[in-house]
RNA sequence: GGCCCCAUCGUCUAGCCAGGUCAGGACGCCAGGUUUUCAUCCUGGAAACCGGGGUUCGAAUCCCCGUGGGGUCACCA
């Protein structure tokens, strides 16, 4: 066996992201992209480097928990880094190029900032936030767009003496050419120079700004390829205006459209606030229902539709309201149930299209092996597009009832011991798997089933027994569907032997069904009604056997006494 | 407002680059069927080339102009 060498990565893409709040989907999307890439260069014989970088140079939005959770849902989507942070096998630094979060780079930067100050292309600029202020609010009403240009009277003498005792920031000096973009995606995009300004590239405090931390960092940890939102792609000018004055290589860029909501904006936080809000007026509530919000925050918060309140706040409110809030963060959806290999498939699908099937058919489903494989720069879109939740549960519906049953057991557990651990409690590994069949191909998303086995988990004489359904199936008929279930309990249930198990539970039925020359229908949905309440359950053998032989008897007598006492 | 990007069923999209197809697929919707309920599953259906000019024998496809949508204009990233 030949034994490798360390080989230098043939392309490097990255993504950073700034840890000031949870995983936004279209992040992910954007990440997932990244990882695809790099290993469609391995897929094709080159040696492909996701790597990941924290961009954390404002300090004050910043966070460690935010960063860590950034890196959980990355790795629990089943994007891994090869380069970055370490969480578990993912991440570290091979070719030492860390650290990758900036704040612990401040010291790199100098040196660039030394560097085009001598040559000329960046200078001190003077001016406070006020005085800009000012300009821009004279440039506003003289209808013109403002614009930062090097000052008539600037000295580069005086100027460079005044840096010693006054505060100040450097700015770059974009040139008067032109510049061109090619972009992988968009094509080639030209930026006159007089659009943009000689914008900011060192703050007050000595720190970097973006523009020049991405620069300089993409190009010390050697990345090729750049994949990023098209919300970035006017500050890519800056970014080549600033490659050529620092002497580095322009990387390839390729920026992808952005995700909406269904409403065709930009998905947001603010949305999940936005919804809640609207149904506490609704229920013209006008001081917090619960405890986890105090009086004062509750009021400010729905009178102001620019505060947000904390995530697990929201979550409790939208608890109390009954509301199920959009999902828009990754966390958000894998609380709600939703598979990561689906939320992968999906988001790719959003501004990407797969290759063809072989024989020639339009190919939606994939996993991320094949993802990697087939993804291709040249097949991403252009049009941004809407995030269609209804699609995406259809997916994961479809990805669910593909599991086999002890996958969906697996999933499903684990699931619910993180999010809902009465759950698993209270059903036990044994109803679970007895269960799991018939959940399966009624739930879109994990969180469902707690609907569809809610009625084993009700205690047996609490069946709240609707009305409707009464009417329905106990009352109507000769003889009437109670009659059925008394006569049912007595010949069948009382004097019942062997395994109370779904499939003699349905043999049963079928031969009392038979012996009284009727359809099983007959008496499964009065036994349904009796059971769960309603007449919409699982088969009925699996109903039954959920709840126990005691249980079922149980919940009969009770609801005989109940519909007994309306009839009289 | 300046600059930049975009435009095919309600939504995601294939087709466009190298003009000729009943404009294809998926989700959703509608109608049937299977099933002891529901769900699953099966069959069928309605549903789009933003508008106007050009180029061409021929335009969803190439060009121009409109219109519409979006992004961006910080010592945030």
């Amino acid at each position: 066996m030949l034994l490798r060498m360390p080989t230098m990565p043939t392309a490097i893409t990255r993504f950073a992201p700034s840890p000031s709040g949870s995983l936004h989907i279209g992040g992910a999307r954007t990440a997932l992209f990244c990882w695809a890439f790099a290993r469609h260069i391995d897929a094709t014989g080159g040696l492909g480097s996701f790597l990941l970088r924290i961009e954390d140079t404002d300090r004050a939005r910043s966070s460690e928990a935010s960063a860590k959770a950034i890196l959980e849902d990355l790795a629990w989507l089943g994007i891994g880094w090869s380069e970055g942070p370490e969480l578990g096998e993912i991440g570290g630094d091979p070719r030492n190029v860390g650290p990758w979060a900036q704040s612990a780079r401040s010291g790199l930067y100098e040196q660039y900032f030394q560097r085009l100050l001598e040559a000329g292309t960046a200078y001190p600029a003077f001016e406070s936030p006020e005085e800009l202020a000012a300009m821009r609010a004279e440039a506003q009403a003289n209808k013109q767009t403002f614009r930062y240009t090097q000052r008539a009277d600037y000295d580069r003498e005086t100027a460079l003496a005044r840096m010693e005792t006054q505060e100040h920031v450097l700015r770059l000096h974009v040139p008067a050419e032109p510049i061109v973009v090619h972009d992988q995606v968009l094509g080639e995009i030209t930026f006159t120079s007089e659009h943009f300004d000689d914008f900011v590239i060192r703050k007050k405090d000595g720190s970097p700004t973006y523009h020049f931390a991405v620069v300089v960092d993409d190009a010390l940890m050697g990345v090729t390829h750049v994949l990023r939102g098209q919300e970035h792609l006017n500050n890519t000018p800056k970014h080549v205006a600033l490659q050529s004055a620092l002497g580095f290589e322009t990387p390839i860029y390729a920026h992808m459209p952005l995700i909406f909501n269904d409403k065709g904006a930009k998905m947001s936080k603010r949305e999940r606030d936005q919804t809640a809000r609207v149904a506490a007026r609704e229920a013209k509530l006008t001081e917090s229902p619960i405890a986890e919000i105090d009086g004062t925050t509750f009021a400010a918060w729905l009178k102001d539709k620019t505060k947000q309140l904390g995530h697990d706040e929201l979550e409790a409110l939208a608890g109390h309201l009954g509301l199920i809030l959009p999902e828009v963060s990754v966390d958000d959806f894998r609380r709600a149930g939703y598979l990561p290999g689906v939320i992968c498939n999906f988001i790719a699908l959003l501004g990407w299209t797969p290759s063809k099937h072989e024989d020639g058919t339009d190919r939606e489903k994939f996993d991320m092996a094949f993802l990697g494989r087939d993804f291709e720069l040249g097949r991403i879109g252009k049009p941004n597009a809407r995030f269609d939740r209804v699609k995406l549960a259809s997916f994961n519906q479809d990805a669910l009832a593909a599991m086999s049953d002890e996958s969906f057991v697996g999933a499903w557990s684990t699931w619910a011991a993180r999010y809902d651990s009465t759950l698993v409690d209270s059903l036990g590994q044994g109803r679970m798997t007895l269960l799991a069949p018939s959940v399966k191909p009624r739930v879109k998303t994990l969180s469902e089933s707690r609907g569809i086995i809610a009625f084993a988990l009700a205690a047996h004489d609490a069946i709240e027994l609707d009305p409707k359904s009464i009417d329905k199936v106990l009352r109507k008929g000769e003889p009437s569907g109670l009659e059925l279930l008394r006569a049912f309990d007595r010949d069948a249930l009382q004097s019942w032997a062997g395994a109370f198990a779904p499939e003699p539970i349905e043999q049963a039925i079928a031969q009392w069904c038979e012996s009284r020359d009727m359809k099983s229908g007959k008496i499964a949905q009065p036994l349904r009604v009796a059971i769960t309440g309603s007449t919409v359950s699982p088969p009925i053998g699996v109903t039954l056997a959920a709840v126990g032989l005691d249980g079922v008897r149980t919940r009969i007598a009770k609801c005989v006494e109940v519909v007994a006492a309306i009839a009289s």
